[in-house]
DNA sequence: CGACTCCTTGAGCAGCTTCAATCGATGTGG
DNA sequence: CCACATCGATTGAAGCTGCTCAAGGAGTCG
């Protein structure tokens, strides 16, 4: 599920059992920057993320922006609500996607595995929405972005050696919107970290964790 | 569902359904103070308020507190993750609540309806929780207290006259662990609102909206 | 009446934002 | 191949918002 505080690493759970090929699971391809679905579209399809990211967003009437998650392989991203989507989807990189039926969701459509699994994915949801109110709730700037290096990179990150490594397919600013800060506090605190020898950056866009227990102790905040 | 942005009024669901009755509903009492479950409690039933309030909290290990949401005649609490609970939840006032079995969300439990109704009340929390996000992500303290009284009032209000009233069972700092504020700042956003002749208050725990729509507008914030 | 709790108000400060300039990477045309 | 334009990231300086710390007020209950 998405990128939030609980870094817990879940096994990709492929919903795209045998049962349910013929019926619900429709493949689909989305170009980088591409849109999937934008807030107020009536929902047919919930879908999976096979490979690829995707970005959440919603918008405030002045314009502000919040990014709600990011959908990694293995999310289930675009549970309705009034039958509406209440965000945007775009991809940020070349993306794959699974298609479900809405139905698939509501009574199953046929599968109870692929109904049980939807329904556990939107309950794991709930938790994570809470994970994420949590930290822009109670956190500082810098345990907020320790934070999400932390668990994005332990989800999502490669090993390099004895040190885990990814590359960020957001920009500086989607991060900024996702953890409630700016640009420049986001860069600032990025600094702050490599200059602390926490992590080493390859460009804007590739870090590796050079002390994972630091980035968690961080990540917790001051006592 | 819960207190949060969208201030639309749903009707009050009465899962109750004639069907459901002697499988699933255990009506039962909660005292003012006393927990409902603990985080990390295995799920055993959700709940539906029936009378009274909720809060609902989450902790950070260095003692920060996170108030989630609080819960309303009508709204569904205890939805598990990994089958267990997530929050802590304690009645803010007398309160009562109907129990359902877990599996009723799970499969139905022999009532289809329930089961849906269930579903349906999960995917708005997601919704809710995403509102609550932007909130906290985005909004100023003013506007975040100004979102707050406008949800609340619109919802669990009562008319007084032309205006709308409602007594606020939890306390300033409950609001700002809601908010993400402190409770100065809280009380300093009242006394704002107050001398701007937008609520009025009788008592700390009352609260009467005289102008609603500049309350609406404030909760937008500048554009 | 006094003790307690919660709310309010004030003063000073810290953290984050804002505004602005520079750097660095990427791409384009001459 | 290099000059230049562009866009995102970084860094700096200054200001404001909200927090911290502290005191006083208001309501409640023994």
């Amino acid at each position: 599920m998405y990128v939030t505080l609980s870094a817990e690493n879940r096994p990709i759970q492929d919903l795209h059992s045998a049962q349910s090929v013929a019926r619900n699971a429709l493949p689909a391809r989305l170009k980088a920057g591409k849109h999937l679905y934008h807030e107020g579209d009536e929902v047919e399809y919930v879908y999976q993320v096979v490979g690829g990211v995707v970005r959440l967003t919603r918008m405030l009437e002045n314009g502000r922006r919040q990014v709600i998650a990011f959908g990694y392989p293995g999310d289930i991203i675009g549970f309705p609500a009034d039958g509406c989507h209440h965000a945007d989807c775009e991809a940020l990189v070349d993306t794959t996607i699974r298609a479900y039926r809405r139905a698939a969701l509501d009574h199953g459509d046929g599968d109870p595995d692929l109904h049980m699994a939807l329904l556990q994915a939107a309950l794991q949801e709930i938790s994570a929405m809470q994970d994420h109110v949590m930290m822009l709730g109670q956190k500082s700037a810098a345990e907020r972005v320790a934070s999400f290096l932390n668990v994005i990179t332990s989800r999502h990150g490669e090993n390099q050696g004895v040190h885990r490594r990814i590359a960020l397919p957001m920009c500086r600013n989607d991060i900024a919107d996702f953890l409630g800060l700016t640009t420049e506090t986001v860069s600032r605190s990025f600094t702050a970290l490599r200059k602390a020898g926490v992590i080493a950056l390859d460009g804007a866009q590739t870090i590796t964790v050079l002390r994972s227990d630091a980035l968690l102790e961080l990540s917790r905040g001051a006592d």
